[in-house]
This record gives structure tokens, sequence and C-alpha cells, in this order.
DNA sequence: CTGTTAGCGCCTTCAT
DNA sequence: ATGAAGGCGCTAACAG
């Protein structure tokens, strides 16, 4: 626990001799004014018992006076707790983490704690680096979305003690806590909604092979299809694509004398859905009628698109939340670990509604 | 200056006796090993001048051996630098602030600074909170989006001593360090190339009253309007859009039975127009053949849409990193103040270019 | 070149 | 119920 927080602001008033900078106030000038000794002000301030009501009055009084605020570091220093938790995430200018993020944020301000971020940009040299910065800050435990190309920065973790869960994403060969999204069950349902209007032909534009979404994403397909006899075809499948312009090139590359031809996409997030469905009508095809998409993540601008996008609802925020609450659990050292899946929900809008969904095509 | 960064891992591989907790390699630690004083370790691992080399090469292979990490609590309480920017944005789930905050990111690494990151979600209670919260964690300096609501929580920043740089808004009346983006030009740049495309009954959806960008954007509109004598209708004017949801009730408000009847939307942002363009669809219109609309900020999707969106594109990472180079010299103590309006750069798409866009209508 | 000393602001024994 | 003393890990004088 961080120790509860309470502020009164911070100037003392004090002016340095040297020059116009400020001094902060401490403990000590709250114990001169109000007449008594240093751990006094500590205890009263910090609501321990043994304290006088009328002296702790005082105290208080002097503190909202001379706007004491307490100084993190020496706290920490005694402490051992910073009251602080990392966060590494691979991409922050990404609708889905900043959501993320804002959700940790929240839960994060009611227990006390701040946030550090750092950015990866889906890089593992930064990773690495993160997590350094991490351990040096001496963060109380660490909110990480891996990289996934290497899985030796975690182990790393690991080794040094510090508290941490995975988010959004996880290793299935290395046991950590984790909260993440029921990511097979989205690529299942995304995928049996295609089916069942009838799509046969449904290419998979999915992220990179090592990514754990993209992994589970992919069961879930496979398994929907399977559901329906329908037989699995490598060539629909491409994976690596994570931004809008990934979805744009392998879009394009499906839809040009491609063998055989889609008749729709499921792809890894909505930014690639957006990019390929510009490919689509870059190959003047019509959404749903000649191509339906499926997206992944339900980003904030997908209900506003002109044809409305179907896709994969994850809870961004809650994730976030959920991470916080487990993560604070492992800081306050309750045993047991946590493999949390976060459900998802399938969003249908126009994007895979053909007028003419009936019987089967391609 | 935060001081150089190096890290060599963090394990000690000792174990407390109580249990499998492990304790971090101090300064000591590595004194005692390598057979010198701690402060000796100190220099050298500071780079400090007046160390034998041969002894600094000792120190430096029991810090690594040792897997020896500065504890930068110790190191902020007695330097008075903790190394840590704070962050304050008024919503980190909007793509223009979380791009912001991702060119706040590269910029502060260069510099060997961490980012606390706080979220007001334009709320004024929690600026006030995060501004104590900055306090309190001792950080070097402050980047700082305003609410705006109030600037008493901005005065008190200033009090407080912490250097701090306001960004993407600024008060008129306050006298701070700030980067924005010139938002007059902007609004003009906006107005200027819908008039000159033949429009004349312009509506602006903007942004809260208060909001500096709000305000100046304004500025540029009635600007462009005066130029080319087109007289100002308070009625095409609305205020206090920030959401998609706004756009889109703000859309609507301008259309049915609105009168004047506008024939172009020029919006506060590019979710404000895709709200708006949803209403505009709602409404049986076309775009940009029946209303033509230009947004705001350029956000990643704006391009991806089926009427790509005509939008001032600003620069987002750039200006975070502008803030950082700002603040970092205020750190630094080199005085004079900076009142920086990053460019902004109107990017014509679809969306305000009717295939009949010649003559006057409306 | 190196070691000793002192203290940053706070909290935690231990006395009183 | 309160005060005095010690120390968290580190850096910055000042000696030697």
């Amino acid at each position: 626990m961080p120790g509860e927080r309470w502020y009164i602001g911070n100037v003392t008033g004090k002016v340095l001799s040297g020059g116009g900078k400020m001094e902060r106030t401490t403990i000590r000038d709250v114990a001169r004014t109000a007449g008594v000794s240093i751990n006094t002000v500590s205890r009263a301030l910090n609501g321990k018992p043994d304290v006088n009501p009328e002296t702790k009055r005082l105290i208080l009084e002097a503190a909202e006076r001379l706007q004491y605020t307490p100084n993190k570091l020496a706290r920490g220093l005694r402490s051992k707790k910073t009251g602080v938790i990392g966060v590494i995430v691979a991409d922050i200018a990404n609708p889905f983490f900043s959501a993320m993020v804002k959700g940790m944020g929240k839960a994060v301000k009611e227990l006390g704690y701040s946030i550090i971020l750092q950015d990866t940009s889906e890089n593992y040299e930064n990773e690495e680096e993160a997590i350094l910065i991490m351990q040096s800050e001496q963060v109380d435990g660490v909110l990480i979305t891996p990289v996934q190309t290497d899985k030796r920065s975690i182990l790393k973790l690991q080794e040094s003690g510090i508290p941490f869960v995975l988010v959004a994403r996880h290793f299935s060969d290395v046991d950590t806590d984790y909260v993440v999204a029921d990511d097979v069950q989205g690529g299942y349902l995304a995928t049996t909604h295609l089916i069942e209007n009838g799509y046969t032909k449904i290419a998979f534009i999915n992220g990179p092979s090592y990514n754990s979404s993209a992994i589970e994403r992919l069961e879930g397909y496979k398994k929907a299809l399977e559901e329906h006899n329908i037989e699995l075809n490598e060539k629909l499948i491409r994976s690596g694509a994570l931004t809008m312009e990934d979805g744009y090139s392998h879009g394009k590359a499906l839809l040009i004398d491609h063998d055989p031809q889609p008749t729709a996409f499921f792809t890894f997030s909505d930014f690639v859905a957006l990019g390929a469905m510009k490919a689509i009508r870059e190959a003047g095809l019509r959404i749903p009628e000649d191509i339906a998409i499926v997206g992944y993540d339900d980003i904030p601008f997908s209900s506003c698109l002109k044809v409305s996008l179907t896709t994969v609802k994850v809870l961004k925020r809650e994730m976030g939340k959920k991470a916080i609450s487990v993560l604070e659990k492992k800081i306050d050292e309750q045993e047991g670990q946590s493999h949390l899946k976060m459900p998802v929900d399938l969003v249908i809008r126009q994007s895979s509604l053909s007028t003419r969904n009936l019987g089967t095509r391609g």
C-alpha cells in the first residue's frame, strides 16, 4: 500500500537566500510551527494511533497553513515502496492501448498509486530497456504488454522479483500472471458469424505469428471452420498485420488475382480492417455486398463509419482496471496466480451484413 | 540533468534470512566487494573526475558482477532531482493526446527522464489533484494540457516553483511558457478553403468556449469570413463539442429545420467531424455533394474513410517533443520564456471537394 | 586520488 | 501521548 495521499498544496513561502527559488515545506517545518516533535507530526499525518486529538488538530492546521506536501522520495526510501506502478505498452498511440492505460489510470488513482509510462513501439530492445528503467525507478509493480519476439525480457523481469502482470498478451510457455482478452473466443465468434451468414471463403488478415492474440484468434478461426466442416485454406491466412497500411497491402494482395478469391475478411484489428476496406473499395468492390468484413477491438470510430464495422469488442478499460487489481494483490503478497481472460463480444454492424445474406456464396 | 543512466540488472543473489525475497544491491555492497569506500564507488559510477582508472575498472567489475542498479529514490532525495517529468493530459484515450504523449516519450528517453502520466478526463478537480500529485512525486518538471475551466490550478503550479510548460492549450491572461498549434491559422485555412470552394453558409461546430484552441480557431474562422466579405452568422456557430457524440448532436441540430441551412461544416476535431458526418448521412444528405466538411487534427483514420476527411493537420508528436525540449531548458535554468506555435497544414481530401464545386451555393 | 563525515525527509523502534 | 535517536541509499563537502 502506497500510503494514503492527502495534499494541501506545497508552497512554503520561504525563499532561499540565493534567489527566487522556493524550498519545499518539510515535516520539520510543520513540527516547528506546531511546536511538537517531528515524529508526532508524522504520526498525526499518517493517522496513526497515540496522538492527542488536540495536538493533531494543531498539526493539521500548521500543515495546511504551510501547504505541506509529503516527499514521496523520502517516504519511499524508508518504506521501500514508491507508490509507483510501471506500465509498459507496445504503442500508446494505438487507441486500444491508450484506452487500456486510461482504465489503469483510473484504477490506480483510487489506490493512491501513480503510473510511470514506457512505450516500446513494438520493439524488443526498447522493452528490455523499459524494464531496466522500471527497476531503477523502484516501481512497486509492473504491467506490461510484451512485444513477444523474445521472452527473455520477461524472464529477467521475473528474476528481478518485482511483482508484475502481463496484459493483453501472454506466453504459453512462461508461467506468469496475466490478464488478457478471450481471443480464442473472439476469433471463433467473428468467424462463426461470417459462416452463418453464408460466407465460406473467409480470409484472415492476422497479426504477427509470435503475438499471443494472433495465435489464439487463429485458433478460434480454425475451430469455427472445423465446426462447420469448411476446409482450412492456408492461402487465405496472412499474418504480420498491425497497422492500417498492413491491412491495405494484405487486403490488396488477397483481392488481386488471388486464388481462392475471398468473399469475406476477418482482420486482426479495426485499424487493419480500415486499411483492408480501402483496398476493397479501390478494387471496385462493395462492402458488404461483395466483400464482408469483421474487425477486432471495437475502437470508437468503428461505429461511425459510413459502412459501420462489425467487430469483436474488447473491454479495454476494464482490462486495464483488472490488471491493476491483480497487480495490487501481488504487491500485497496475496499469493496465487491469476490467469484472467476478459470476455469478448461480437458487435454486429453493417460491414458483415449483406442484404442478400442468404445462401452460400463463392 | 537527471544523471546518465546505465544498468546492469538488479538481482543481488543475496537472500533475506526470512524467506525467498531479494534485497537490492547497494553502492555499499559494491564498495565492499571492490575494497574501496562508498563514495569512491559513487564517483566512479557517476563518471566524476579524480578516480584512478584501475580502481574504476575494479568498481565497474564489481558492480557488474553484483548486478548493481542505482536507487533513484536515494539519489533523488539527495540531489533534489528525480529524473521524472510529470505529464498531465486531458484525455489519454484521445488519439490527439496519445500521439502527443508518444512524442514526449521519445524525446524524454534521449534525455534520460521518465514520464509520470496523469489523465484529467477534462475535469478541473482532477487537474488540481494531478498537480498536487506531481509535487508530491517531486517531478523535475511538468507538461500540462490544462482543462481551462479555471486557471487557479495553473497559478498554483506557478507558485510551486516547479518548471512547467503548457501544451496544446494556453491562457491569454496567464504568463507562462507554452507550446501550442497555430490554431488561428488552422481555423483560417479551413474556412478559407471552404469559402474558395464556393461555400458561404459554413457552420462551425467548435469546442468549449473556454478552450484556447476553440477561441483561436474561431478567430481564424472570423478572419476568413471577413476577408471574403461574408457576414458572420452567430446561428451557425456552436460550441462545446469534444466528442463524436457532441458532433452528432450538434450536426443534427444544424441540419433539422435550421435557419440558415448550412452547406458546409467546420468542426473542432476529426472525432467531432465523424459524429457530424453521421448526422449528415442520417439526414439523407451526401458528403460532399450536399454538405462539405472539414475536420481538425488529422487523426490516423481520417485518410481511410470512404469519403476521406479534409482536415487541419497538427504535428502532434512534434509538439510533444518540442514541449519536452522547452521544458528541459527551463529545468536547466536557461532563462527566457518560450511561446511556441507549431505550424499547421490543411490536408485536402474528398469531404470538402464536391464535383460541382464551382460557383456560389446556398 | 581516496576516505570520512554529514545530511536529504521520512518513518520506526525505543524510551520517557 | 510524545520525544530522541537511528538509518533507508546516495551524494557532496572536506580532509588527508
